[in-house]
DNA sequence: GCAATACTTGCATAATGGCGTCAGTACGCA
DNA sequence: TGCGTACTGACGCCATTATGCAAGTATTGC
């Protein structure tokens, strides 16, 4: 019983499942926000609003709408210092979730799985 | 000039702006598709829509739709055979894509980059 | 205090996306 | 040819979200 059915698989709570989190991810996956996080991560410096909103064609409120999101989704940091916001990348540990990513689905594959993709438990459970 | 403003560094065209893809990330956000295509994963080997929408409480043509979604993104692989299609995801592929975003986002960091934040291009080219 | 700057928030609108229902298509089998 | 299985597609409902505009809230400088 190579593997198992998808069913039995599911069950199994894996690193992956936590990691594959639907906040940070929606957050990336609006392009508008993906192009300021990329903005900000080329910068490579902490930027104010109307700094970075001077990239792109969308209104002012809409990207500090969006910069806001992101911190609350843990991409990026807010720094209030005075009347001006400081919005900063961190890619190192951006860079590591991706990696951490990357690993969690390798523990997954069935090359270098519980069983070498020969047997499971009768459960899934491996 | 540390870096460059936000709206220089915009205009730099980098290996992140490709491998952020949009589509890619939109159908990894949605929480009952990332369920999806860790049962997929876990399972590690090719699964009918069938097989698959027994993992999940949502309607059957609901994961039809989200199995086709994530293909369509290149998330999975379709196989048709006869009236199945075994939908199978690609583990190592898809490490390897968080594997060359952590990549790209570290070519990006200051201690890595161009210039070692000392000193950009006026144009912030790098 | 007053004006200017730097954001944030409320509101209305439009677009997007997820969902179930139900009908349709494609295939396998007797 | 008829029936059952395995999906897919069209449709409508509803919740969420992206956006611009306008008003509001700090904060700074004069």
């Amino acid at each position: 019983m190579p593997p198992s059915t998808p069913k039995q698989a599911s069950r199994r709570r894996v690193r992956l499942d936590r990691l594959l989190d639907p906040a940070l991810l929606r957050a990336l996956a609006e392009p508008t926000r993906a192009k300021l996080l990329s903005c900000l991560l080329k910068c490579g410096r902490p930027c104010s609003v109307t700094e970075v909103a001077a990239c792109c064609s969308v209104d002012f409120s809409t990207v500090s709408r969006h910069l806001a999101t992101m911190a609350r989704a843990g991409l990026l940091t807010a720094d209030k210092q005075g009347r001006t916001v400081w919005y900063s990348a961190d890619g190192e540990s951006l860079a590591a979730h991706f990696r951490d990513l990357a690993e969690a689905i390798d523990e997954l594959s069935p090359d270098e799985g519980c069983c070498g993709g020969t047997a499971c438990g009768s459960d899934g459970g491996c």
